[in-house]
RNA sequence: GGCCCGGUGGUCAAGGGGUUUAAGACACCGCCCUUUCACGGCGGUAACACGAGUUCGAAUCUCGUCCGGGUCACCA
């Protein structure tokens, strides 16, 4: 045995397996032909980013195209930042949005799949493992440097004016004689793995960039921690390991990993794993009085999933927003094909973006007013009522107590070719839906300018005469032109654009001060359907009250 | 500061030497339709960060500048 092969049996003499016992236990995937084995593997904060499901979707979409396979992973080294809830969280997250995983974390401890355990928290072994391996390479040694030792290295490279880390002449341990290791060892001290890295700083390494391109960069030179001394490893090397014996061949994610790729590479070179393709996806930013940043967590309540459930945009409306960011070609597609599936779109990472978009809330309002506007009635009901039964109990008790009014308002407009766009989301209904319910109606007799109490009075007076609930729409609009001159306002609206000197005003106006009585409102959806709907008591009820307000 | 990445209208963006008087969508404005609003239709305002170069010709290629972003942890 040679010193590296002694300190390995020191470090990690009860780790029995070796990688190539892994490398069988982990076979490579039987699929097909250009089937790309993608993963998503958040840390469970507690907290889904709107940037995180993008990155999901993404791998989602790549494995979807290709015929491959969706792996989710669970990141929870750090157990600083750990959640008690973060996995369940992150899955609801993910599942409120159709994001599922073909493979890994299914639920909260549940797993499927060969390639797992899909914690990393329980792959210890299989980390500790390749450590030993490369230790045993002379690879990766001990480092006993303290905290303490490490911020008084910065303040010296600080004050040298040299790149600041742990590397080449400052890596202190990296030279330890093995008697000192062991030494060292046996007194029990705390130390961390690190990686024995290459010191030449001249050398650049380049890959090439699904999204970016090719990319060049000086290799790693850095002796970067792999095992902290708890023994559980840093991201980077649970990302060498994890993603080779899961086989994954497609490593997408947020592109603030770019800059560590040359640690990846070399992590990779000294295990003596392939490297996986990269796509760096560039994040989702904000707006910030001119300036761009990325979404954050503490100021922006859109960084949250969890904000388009709770203000109820419906899954699709949010997923179809997100697809406008990641090709610019998907509204040409859903326009050609409008009842497509989402998922069936001819996803292309090589056409997203290379610059973050900025996140547009107006613009995700109008996907969503489309989304919305092909449902049938009874889906916005039916979601709506979802919806109401966890984020507006009131709307929820009124809603589900009579399913048929509440769903033939949602009628109105709707189905045909040209169907009403004016909701974005299950909240804005409770408010597109007030003047149908006396519980949520709130009068406002707000007439407008050319109009006094005292005409208002007489055209409802006038109305209520006439007024017939079994109309058809054409009597029914006929009969208001009929009262219009008596009321001294033309049926005519022409002959008042014309002329209008010669009346109070025209047969909008009429039906304007009709409107106002029944909904409260000066614009609504068509109001002969209105009528029809809220019924001859109701309509009735409505105009009356409003008489005596304007009489009053 | 070192190293990366990016920069076409307010936003998302097409375009990768001549087909561009630079597409489309959202937003905004106007007109039309119309009993209101919405929908729909038609039209409009509005952009190649800057400077050099290469070329007969540059949004497109090269270099420089500027600006924005990322990263430099026993966090991911």
């Amino acid at each position: 045995m040679n010193d590296n092969e002694m300190l390995a049996e020191l470090l990690y003499g009860d780790i029995s397996k070796t990688p190539e016992e892994y490398e069988t236990i982990y076979p490579p995937r039987k699929l097909k032909e250009g089937a790309r084995v993608t993963r998503f593997a958040p840390s469970p904060t507690g907290f889904l980013h709107i940037g995180g499901l993008f990155t999901a979707f993404v791998n989602k979409l790549t494995s979807l195209n290709s015929g491959g396979l969706f792996v989710l992973r669970i990141e929870d080294t750090d157990k600083k930042r750990e959640v008690s809830d973060g996995v369940s969280q992150l899955i609801d997250g993910l599942n409120a949005f159709e994001i599922e995983s073909d493979e890994g974390v299914v639920g909260f401890e549940k797993e499927t799949g060969d390639y797992g355990p899909y914690h990393q928290s329980k792959r210890k072994l299989i980390y500790q493992c390749i450590a030993k391996n490369l230790v045993q390479k002379g690879l990766a040694y001990p480092c006993f440097c303290s905290a303490e030792g490490l911020d008084s290295l910065r303040a010296t490279q600080e004050s040298e004016n040299v790149n600041k880390g742990y590397y080449g002449k400052w890596a202190k341990c990296r030279n330890l004689s093995f008697d000192e290791q062991k030494k060292l060892i046996s007194s029990g001290k705390a130390f961390v793995l690190r990686l024995r890295a290459d010191t030449d700083e001249s050398k650049r390494i380049v890959f090439d960039d699904m999204i970016k391109g090719k990319i060049e960069m000086p290799q790693n030179t850095m002796d970067l921690v792999l095992l902290k001394s708890d023994g559980i490893p840093t991201y980077h090397f649970a990302h060498a390991v994890d993603d080779h014996y899961m086989r994954t061949t497609h490593v997408i994610r947020s592109d603030e990993w770019i800059a560590s790729v040359p640690l990846h590479i070399a992590l990779f070179k000294a295990c003596d794993f392939k490297a996986p393709k990269y796509a760096h996806v560039s994040p989702i930013m904000k707006d910030d009085e001119g300036g761009k940043r990325k979404l954050s967590k503490r100021k922006d309540p859109e960084a949250a999933v969890s904000y388009f459930v709770e203000n109820g945009y419906p899954k699709e409306s949010v997923m179809e927003y997100l697809l406008t960011l990641i090709n610019s070609n998907f509204e040409d597609w859903r326009r050609a094909n409008q009842a497509a599936k989402q998922t069936d779109f001819p996803f292309n990472l090589k056409k997203m973006s290379a610059s973050g978009a900025l996140f547009d809330l107006v613009k995700l309002n109008d996907v969503s007013k489309n989304v919305i506007s092909v449902m049938t009635a009874d889906e916005v009901y039916q979601k709506t009522l979802k919806w109401a039964e966890t984020y507006d109990r009131e709307l929820f008790d009124i809603f589900s107590h009579n399913a048929e009014y509440a769903t033939n308002i949602f009628s109105i407009d709707r189905g045909t070719k040209k169907p009403r766009k004016d909701i974005a989301k299950w909240s804005d209904i409770k408010d597109y839906v007030s003047y149908f319910y006396d519980a949520l109606n709130k009068s406002d007799y707000t007439l407008p300018e050319n109009i006094s109490n005292e005409d208002a009075a007489q055209i409802l007076e006038e109305y209520l005469k006439v007024f017939n609930i079994n109309d058809e729409k054409d009597e029914w609009f006929q009969r208001i032109k009929d009262i219009c001159p008596t009321l001294g306002y033309t049926p005519n609206v022409k002959e008042f654009k014309k002329t209008p000197e010669l009346f109070k005003g025209h047969v909008g106006d009429v039906s304007t001060v009709i409107r106002i009585a029944i909904t409260s409102r000066r614009n609504t959806p068509d109001l002969y359907s209105i009528i029809r709907l809220m019924g001859e008591e109701k309509t009735k009820q409505r105009i009356n009250d409003a008489l005596s307000f304007f009489k009053a």
